[in-house]
RNA sequence: GGGAGCAUAGCUCAGCUGGUUCAGAGCAUCUGCCUUACAAGCAGAGGGUCGGGGGUUCGAACCCCUCUGCUCCCACCA
């Protein structure tokens, strides 16, 4: 068969990926006899395309669950989609805006209609694009957050938490996005430092005529709602004010001046204005002096009928227009420039509100306990651990959650209320009414005297059950899926959403199955381009994720993004990185071109090819002992370039030449064997990082059945190794390399060979391996002496060249046509350094306290480095000699 | 304001309990080579006072103190 010149990854990628699926290599099903591997995919938006982050998380996925299935698990990597409430609402009223439909004129139904057409069209894009990239998913187990099931099993444990008693329904500040026009949680809430003014606004007291308070503020368009004045009791300025009244500008109220510690007396005047509707702090100062609230802004961040004349105006307007006012009345004092942080929705970007309104909380105080001691006893270990101190600190200050949203995308929560207002928490309308009847005794009560809370629940309310209920855990808690594949065993996931989502999952696992969720959270860092900015679609720095497939392969795209990402580290991308991971491609390609491209003879098998084979074996058996021991600490980047360096410096550079047949020349049928079983060794060590053109090279390497699938193969499995073939070999190929340097300084041809000289304590050594030397160091003739003084006198000439090897001597004679002897000087230079060298050693040797304090085999390491030393410094004099 | 982390070659990072090849790897750079698998390549080479200062130790990139500079998390002084 004709082998192509160049890797067409394109057609190979999709080739195999069909082929894949077809014989349903991914598909899992609960097996007795094997031991259970489970990842579940951390569900993307399901409205989300890929970006880079994606790719690098679930590639990392992929090179696990792919690793475990050839180590005999039963891998299961159950993919799936988020609702993403907010996000996805925010997608819908967009694009039906752009229709001229507002959402306001839908019914609650029409809209939810709406938003599932559209999740059909465009829901699910990206789970397309992870097929791309290779990810070994079990698609028939694909879910989706807001499917039915999905959708009960949230309801069932709402109902659950609120019977005990650990959801409860309270006023509460929350911060409000008004562009969204709901809650968020605190988590949903970023902060950013922007400048602002500070206005210095004089309030008159009551019953005087020329006395006032000045007070500093951010925020005059909320002087409307001041209900209190407070200053710090101990401040001597104001001490004789505290009691008396302020008359709040603009709407002319006289509100008490009050006094408490929270005042600092350094900022600003000294004087607070309390606004406790839009304050968390003015709110709590509100609550223990009993100061009114009053709220001005309507759901979308307008100002409503107690801001008077502003009514109606957004509130960035009002901001601008009460500071002219003031400044008309003659009360505005300064203004000056400061930079605070104001609080952003991580969802729609809008400045969020501090609101008081009622909503849903659950309780996290008992649920926390068992989610941060078995983190911090290492059941559920965090890579890298520098994590747990973050995850700590977070559980140990955690507040109640706020779960209840105010939109209709989502799972609706299961509150009903009767006609009076009693709310009745149960899964449905029925169950509901059935608890009225029996507990109220209502027995005339009918469906339509029941209506459910509008709202709908934090999209986390679903996905932090998201390892149970993929696998039905919650409808049908014994069911075979749940008892074989929990717990899930890695998680790989961003920092971000350590608190957002592991951390719940994880209170979920324990209070739901008693169990944690998973054992391992990897935990990925953040993609940046060059200038160390987040990769985001509105900065437009982020490459498209699919076009670099097509350009660099699917497999150049998952060693590119792997080369250069340490657990928790931030990913610096670089194009240049997918160049690397297709120049490996073509590496191995070509590499397979060789091999496959050889004829085949009956001969025996050469010296050469016994020394090549027996080091590759003993180093194969290294290299996959490291692999597992990279695994083992997740360090994932490590083992790729492990395998990348093995690959090709030593498969390819050293193993590859030095079984290479001359040109035109058959290979012995033996040796053949051997590289053919080397290379699928180093296929299948690639193939989770590599899996299309690992796939490609096995399936044409050997002849192999429809059905048969690398996927499948066997991971390496470790044997012992021979240390001392493996520095006996390393040994000569540092010998062949100051060979070729010395060819390289000297200008001499590889093509000419060259006449050596060894002398040595060990000839039988270089005996054995003069076959390697001959061919890759192109020798003409080997003179070995066991004794510089028993080799013929030509080597002791400035014909020669001379250098140590170990305790080794090697000389090289130069051609005739070559004149030049050893470089005087360069001689004299290494030859100084090295008495300094064996100076220090011998000076350390001789510390009777380094003597008699340090380890057994430090000694001997230096007493090795003292023998070395002292031979090179012979070879150096005798060199000399002759220069 | 509270807490955590980082600083090693031009870039990205390893360096595990202080002591082997302790100063490393990949990429980039430089020098030769179109040598019949591969120029998307081959053979080589150069490059770092391990952020600064101090200390402990026979011995420090590693332990302690301190300074400087970055990053992240939490809390939000209006």
């Amino acid at each position: 068969m004709e082998i192509a010149k160049n890797y067409n990854p394109a057609e190979v990628e999709s080739k195999w990926y069909a082929y894949w699926l077809e014989n349903k290599f991914f598909h899992s099903e609960p097996n007795p006899d094997k031991e259970a591997y489970t990842v579940v995919i951390p569900p993307p938006n399901v409205t989300g395309v890929l970006h880079m982050g994606h790719m690098l998380n679930n590639t990392i996925q992929d090179v696990l669950v792919r690793r475990a299935r050839m180590q005999g698990k039963e891998a299961c990597w159950v993919p799936g989609t988020d609702h993403a409430s907010i996000a996805t609402e925010a997608k819908v009223v967009a694009m039906l805006q752009e229709q001229g439909i507002e959402k306001k004129e839908l019914s609650r139904e029409e809209f939810l209609a709406h938003a599932w057409n559209w999740k059909e069209k465009y829901g699910g894009i990206i789970l397309e694009q992870l097929k791309k990239l290779g990810c070994s998913c079990d698609w028939d187990r694909t879910r989706f957050t807001m499917e039915p099931d999905l959708y009960e099993a949230v309801v069932e444990v709402f109902v659950d938490l609120y019977n005990k008693g650990l959801i409860y329904r309270g006023i509460r500040m929350v911060n409000w996005d008004p562009a969204g026009r709901t809650a968020l949680s605190d988590e949903e809430v970023y902060h950013k430092e922007v400048q602002s003014k500070l206005y210095y606004v004089r309030y008159p007291i009551e019953g005087s005529s020329d006395e006032y308070i000045t007070i500093a503020t951010t925020r005059p368009e909320t002087i409307m709602a001041d209900t209190g004045v407070c200053v710090n009791p101990n401040d001597e300025r104001y001490k004789h004010l505290i009691g008396k009244k302020a008359i709040v500008p603009i709407v002319n109220k006289a509100v008490p001046i009050i006094a408490d510690e929270y005042v600092d007396p350094e900022f600003g005047t000294g004087c607070l204005k309390v606004t406790p509707a839009h304050d968390i702090n003015d709110y709590n100062l509100g609550l223990k002096h009993k100061l009114p609230v009053i709220d001005l802004f309507n759901e979308d961040g307008t100002m409503n009928e107690y801001s008077v004349k502003y009514e109606g105006m957004d509130r960035f307007a009002v901001r601008k227009l009460v500071p002219l006012e003031l400044e008309a009345q003659g009360l505005l004092v300064k203004v000056e420039e400061i930079s605070n942080k104001i609080g952003l929705s991580e969802r729609t970007h809008a400045v969020v509100e501090p609101r008081i309104s009622q909503q849903w909380f659950l309780k996290m105080g008992d649920m926390a306990k068992p989610a941060l001691d078995n983190v911090m006893n290492d059941h559920i270990r965090l890579h890298p651990a520098k994590f747990k101190n973050m995850y700590r600190h977070w559980m140990e200050n955690v507040h109640d959650w706020c779960i209840s949203r105010q939109l209709w995308w989502g799972q609706q929560i299961p509150a009903f209320y009767m006609l009076d207002g009693t709310c009745i928490v149960a899964k449905n309308k029925k169950a509901a009414l059935r608890i009225a009847r029996d507990k109220y005794q209502l027995f005339a009560l009918s469906e339509t005297d029941l209506t459910q809370d509008d709202d709908v629940l934090d999209t986390w309310f679903s996905s932090w059950l998201w390892p149970i209920s993929v696998f039905d855990g919650f409808k049908d808690p014994n069911n075979a899926d749940i008892n074989y594949y929990y717990p899930t065993n890695d998680l790989v996931t961003a920092p971000e959403i350590l608190f957002f989502w592991v951390a719940r999952m994880i209170m979920a696992g324990y209070e739901y199955r008693g169990e944690l969720p998973f054992k391992n959270v990897y935990l990925t860092g953040i993609v940046r381009d060059k200038q160390g900015r987040k990769m985001s679609k509105s900065l437009g720095n982020s490459p498209n994720p699919l076009e670099l497939i097509e350009k660099y392969s699917a497999d150049g795209v998952r060693t590119g993004m792997l080369f250069s990402s340490p657990a928790g580290n931030d990913l610096p991308f670089d194009e240049s990185l997918c160049l690397q991971g297709r120049n490996f491609c073509n590496k191995l390609w070509n590499a397979f071109r060789l091999v496959k491209g050889w004829e085949l003879s009956q001969d025996a098998q050469s010296e050469v090819d016994k020394l090549a084979i027996s080091w590759m074996e003993e180093r194969l058996n290294q290299v996959v002992a490291e692999l597992d021991a990279d695994f083992a600490e997740f360090r994932i980047s490590d083992a790729l370039l492990r395998t990348y360096k093995f690959v090709w410096d030593e498969f390819c550079a050293w193993y590859l030449e030095l079984v290479k047949p001359e040109f035109g020349q058959p290979i012995s049928a033996a040796t053949f064997q051997s590289v053919v079983a080397h290379f699928d060794a180093i296929l299948r060590m690639l193939h989770p990082f590599m899996p299309f053109i690992s796939e490609e090279i096995w399936q044409e390497m050997e002849s192999r059945n429809e059905g048969e699938s690398i996927c499948l193969a066997p991971w390496p499995t470790p044997a012992p190794f021979n240390n001392a073939t493996i520095e006996e070999m390393n040994l000569v190929f540092e010998c062949i390399s100051q060979i070729r340097n010395f060819r390289n300084t000297q200008q001499i041809s590889p093509k000419e060979a060259l006449q050596v000289g060894v002398a040595s304590a060990s000839t039988a050594f270089f005996s054995r391996y003069q076959p390697a030397l001959f061919k890759l160091a192109n020798l003409a003739g080997l003179d070995l002496a066991s004794q510089v003084d028993t080799l013929p006198e030509v080597w002791k000439t400035n014909k020669s060249h001379r250098f140590a090897l170990k305790q080794h001597e090697v000389f090289i004679l130069l051609p005739a046509d070559k004149q030049a002897g050893p470089d005087k000087d360069t001689l004299l230079q290494e030859l100084e350094y090295q008495k300094g060298f064996l100076e220090s050693v011998m000076k350390k040797l001789g510390n009777e306290r380094f003597v008699a304090n340090a380890k057994p085999d430090v000694i001997a390491n230096e007493q090795r480095k003292k023998e070395d030393s002292e031979a090179k410094i012979r070879s150096l004099e005798e060199a000399l000699k002759n220069a």
